[in-house]
DNA sequence: GTTTGTGAAATATTTCACAGCG
DNA sequence: CGCTGTGAAATATTTCACAAAC
């Protein structure tokens, strides 16, 4: 068996498993997609999935969801599946879904008023409970009841009001300052949507996304599509395009 | 125009190098970061650039950086270092970006409201020509000069209009429908913002953004930075913090 | 002297393929 | 039987370290 060897048998403790914490970075990213898909699933009625069922779902490799899930501590039954609730719960326990995170979004422009009410993140346990900016015409506005303070009052809000991730959308000039006063005011996880690197000390987790970047992997490969082949095996494309749909 | 073409050999054609077609993913990942990183130098007024300091300005390894651009075929100068300008039209042409691309974007709801507005894609040379939705009280609705459309009028729009990248910011639930209509309509770059794995057939490129998925990832580190230690290691973290700032 | 370009080593990740449990 | 769990093989990616170019 994988590890925690002991007792009788494989009761998980509530937190998290013994192992948890030194994942492969390649398996935690793939983590909440499987709670995404095991979600789905739970709301269908399914009871029981197979790795194969499940890795499907999930655009990965069965062989890989299973080590993954074994690596994690979780554990299915031979010749069954996954119990889909009991895999849910036990993998949101590995991140740490137990309880609600306090985040926190400084920049309120286009993107950052749109992170503010977007519904995805209280959905799956994220709760924004605090808006900065430092623009003038902006600090005060009411967002969905959320009133965007001064970016001053940050550091002093994070400590109160037990904030402990930080999404920053500001523009880039302004991006490592405001990283600058997370992590004095002990911020250890950032979201950084501005198209810049941040320097932060160690032990900090950072994770940026920059949406113009995804846009310019596709232009590559639309770019190397059109440059490859004069117009070749557009056949086998739309041969395929009838295995789509449904899971 | 890319290379500054030396003499006899390699004479690099204007798109694209004859190299580039089947770089490692990985290494297609960085090269925006390059891109955006080379810019900010050039602004800046930097001539050349030595792969030491463009590593550290994009967060890598100089050695990785320097085998990423052999790859390309781009070449520096023992010595002395990349000239900026020169490397980044080079990067350019390797990633298609010489021309613009012409994106739609379906579903407008509060986050792809935020893409329409969003100023970084224009600024990097992808111009959104579309947007489609299926709701009667946001068809018709005006967002900086462009009207929303249908979705019934998607597949016509991709055809008259050059629309070669699709952006879906729908619901999970409608994300499938649209990339089929997208992908029947000869798209074949697609950037999925819905919390969902969508079906397409071989040669359609597929890129996911989950913005929940990035916060439940930092939750994971964050969970398991405060279960695995009492509270320990934060003088090391505090130590480091003024080695921030500045390249 | 400095810095590139790159083999070779070290890691990390994915896939195969099958023993063994339920 | 079908399906998990996992060694072993295959790939992919990153880092080291140094010779060659400027």
């Amino acid at each position: 068996m994988t590890t925690t060897g002991e007792g009788t048998d494989r009761e998980v403790p509530p937190g998290a498993p013994a192992t948890a914490a030194d994942l492969p970075a390649a398996t935690v990213r793939r983590l909440p997609e499987y709670l995404r898909a095991l979600g789905t699933l739970s709301e269908a009625g399914v009871e029981t999935v197979s790795s194969e069922t499940l890795a499907a779902a999930t655009g990965v490799n069965s062989a890989m969801l299973r080590k993954d899930l074994s690596q994690l501590g979780a554990s299915g039954m031979r010749g069954v599946g996954y119990n889909v609730a009991a895999l849910a719960a036990y993998i949101a326990g590995v991140l740490g879904l137990t309880k609600d995170s306090r985040v926190a979004i400084i920049g309120l422009g286009h993107l950052g008023q749109a992170l503010a009410r977007y519904p995805g993140f209280s959905e799956r346990g994220f709760d924004i409970v605090g808006l900065f900016d430092a623009d003038p015409g902006i600090i005060g506005r009411d967002l969905d009841g959320i009133r965007v303070r001064d970016v001053a009052l940050l550091a002093r809000a994070v400590r109160d009001e037990g904030i402990s991730i930080g999404v920053i959308a500001t523009p880039g000039a302004a991006a490592q300052h405001v990283a600058d006063l997370l992590v004095d005011a002990g911020v250890t996880s950032i979201l950084n949507f501005a198209p810049c690197v941040l320097a932060v000390p160690q032990g900090v987790a950072v994770r940026k996304v920059d949406l113009a970047v995804e846009l310019q992997i596709l232009s590559f490969h639309e770019h190397h599509k059109t440059l490859g082949r004069p117009d070749a095996q557009q056949a086998a494309v739309d041969r395929d395009h009838r295995l789509r749909r449904r899971k």
